[in-house]
DNA sequence: CTGAAAGCGCTTACAG
DNA sequence: CTGAAAGCGCTTACAG
């Protein structure tokens, strides 16, 4: 007998369960864990009873320390400020939950630094796997890529090796959709104001676009593409609009390749002077809710984030199974 | 001797270490962390130069299996779609990680029952501390409060306790200080919209507004007090504000309880056809970053939210130095 | 100044 | 059908 007494206040470990139950702990450990069909009936009955009684919760830290691997999955994010990332975030919070794992979240404002050092945080702490928001290229990602470690790769894929398995949308033809939307209506002259092409999504929304416009026989001096330098899309946005209120031949509809950029866009013209959308077209691309709300004048290409959680799981239980899940490309909506 | 090879590819151990220095795991465990002065220079010296070597970092499962406890830290947030909370949570995870801590965060969607089986799953994590960022009034809560557990209370006050440890703002000091600010202005009638009152910040924020105008002698025929039912603070505003735009007398100026709540109220303002502030004046509570892009229209007391990790971690190292942190108010501005 | 040993809670291969 | 035992990586009280 191990001690009758119940430490009150205190969590019921798998010793007094099996204690209380008059069995073993390997006994106990069994039954918890759903092989109920080693034991007899009855005794799967007083194990049972003794949890309730106790109100027995499996301890994750002695189930890591033995199995040499977590519960926790990391979602490693670009920056949180974003409601589209926000968004993804909670979905995939919410979708790990349902299978019983539980999700640390981690900034890396875009820094290769921090993102290789929360690298190595997480694997200190046994995660079962790392989910890239927005991955970076970096040295310890490419060493890690190289040698083999599987990672799952959101909106951006992974800088190091492009086919590693990939949850987002079809960049590109969301580029082309808004392309042909602008041909359809007879816009022109067009431009493009895009982040940094270090992501894979941006640059494909852009290329996306131009090549559309490009094979209809648009003229290069009737497409501006524009950026401006920094992390901050609405920064982004604002600077880079300055050039659509100063062209010689002002750009008629303008793709920004996030909402974001839009809206700083958008401030730069409405204090220019000039009405969107009479003046000037703006379409985003992200389909941020509060846009109906506080950007009316915005049409934008709208990812459904909030379903990505599920999608991600499911990528990630294939990866856990030993599969590869390839890329897993959800629908966008856009007009 | 251990083995003197080390698996190549997998995370070196203390015993590997050991191996290498050629010390106990004794005095390597010892130096890791930093306690040097019981061991001589040149040990100190080997055992650092395995630590580099084997590129060693702390098995952080093993640690806790040890300590009975985690450097992981629990934030339960009500909703991060909402992007007061989203900032918080940046912030909150940044200025842990600069501790040596981890954060997990949870998304309660304002519901008893979630926030219970998260309080429960992040026990089971041995998570050293748990932050409530806009707690609500659920079972384990109460009893974990009962039994003397002590948690961290951001924005929101332990609907069981109002004493427990605070970080947020003077919510009466917000409230009276619009209030004071309309008077001053020679706004009237005046109204304010404001969420569900189980929020003792909401409630702070509403009766401090109210309080002032009752003392300054408007009548309360002067004063609408509006609200809606449900989570979803956009809805909300839109659905209170068309009592402003019915109203035989129609107020002047509206607090809204937070910046979400104005913009639901600005576009029924603004549907209705009234401009904003030319024929109602809107004051809003978070000071979101997004205004000056989006709701050039809106003025509002501006929270710090960037700023309150530094100050929850302070509020925890003291919680974990066994002393009572108290309630700590940050500073906001208005006008 | 240093190390052997116990033990945190769990799972699992093995023996019966 | 059930249990004793090993061991995951670490910290720490204790012995020398």
């Amino acid at each position: 007998m191990r001690g009758t007494s119940t430490k009150s206040g205190s969590r019921a470990s798998l010793a007094e369960v099996a204690d209380r139950a008059g069995v073993s702990i390997s006994t106990v450990s069994r039954i918890v864990n759903g092989i109920v069909g080693r034991a007899s009936a009855e005794t799967v009955a007083r194990v049972r009873q003794a949890v309730d009684e106790l109100g027995y919760r499996p301890d994750r830290i002695g189930r890591a320390m033995r199995q040499r691997q977590s519960n926790v999955v990391a979602l490693l994010a670009p920056n949180l400020a974003n409601p589209a990332m926000s968004t993804i975030a909670a979905s995939t919070e919410e979708a790990l939950r349902r299978v019983g794992h539980v999700m640390v979240l981690c900034d890396t404002h875009d820094r290769a630094d921090l993102q290789d050092e929360y690298l190595a945080a997480m694997a200190a702490q046994l995660v079962r796997s790392v989910i890239f928001l927005g991955a970076v290229a970096s040295p310890a990602l490419r060493a890690a890529s190289e040698a083999g470690e599987v990672f799952l790769f959101v909106n951006r894929r992974n800088p190091h090796d492009e086919r590693a398995p990939f949850v987002g949308i079809d960049n590109r033809g969301a580029g082309a959709a808004v392309a042909a939307h602008f041909l359809a209506n007879g816009h022109a002259p067009l431009a493009v104001i895009h982040s940094d092409h270090s992501s894979s999504a941006v640059r494909d929304r852009t290329y996306g676009f131009i090549d559309v416009l490009t094979k209809a026989g648009i003229a290069p001096e009737m497409l501006m593409r524009l950026s401006a330098p920094g992390d901050d899309h609405l920064d982004i946005g604002y600077q880079a609009a300055a050039a659509i209120v100063a062209a010689p031949q002002r750009p008629r509809a303008v793709l920004c390749t996030s909402d974001l950029i839009a809206y700083g866009a958008h401030r730069l013209l409405t204090e220019a002077g000039l009405a969107v959308p009479d003046d000037v077209v703006l379409v985003g691309i992200d389909g941020n809710p509060i846009n109906p709300w506080l950007a009316p004048w915005l049409s934008s290409v709208v990812i459904p984030y909030e379903d990505y959680g599920p999608v991600i799981v499911d990528s990630l239980e294939r990866i856990w199974a030993g599969e590869d899940p390839g890329e897993r490309l959800l629908p966008y909506a856009f007009g």
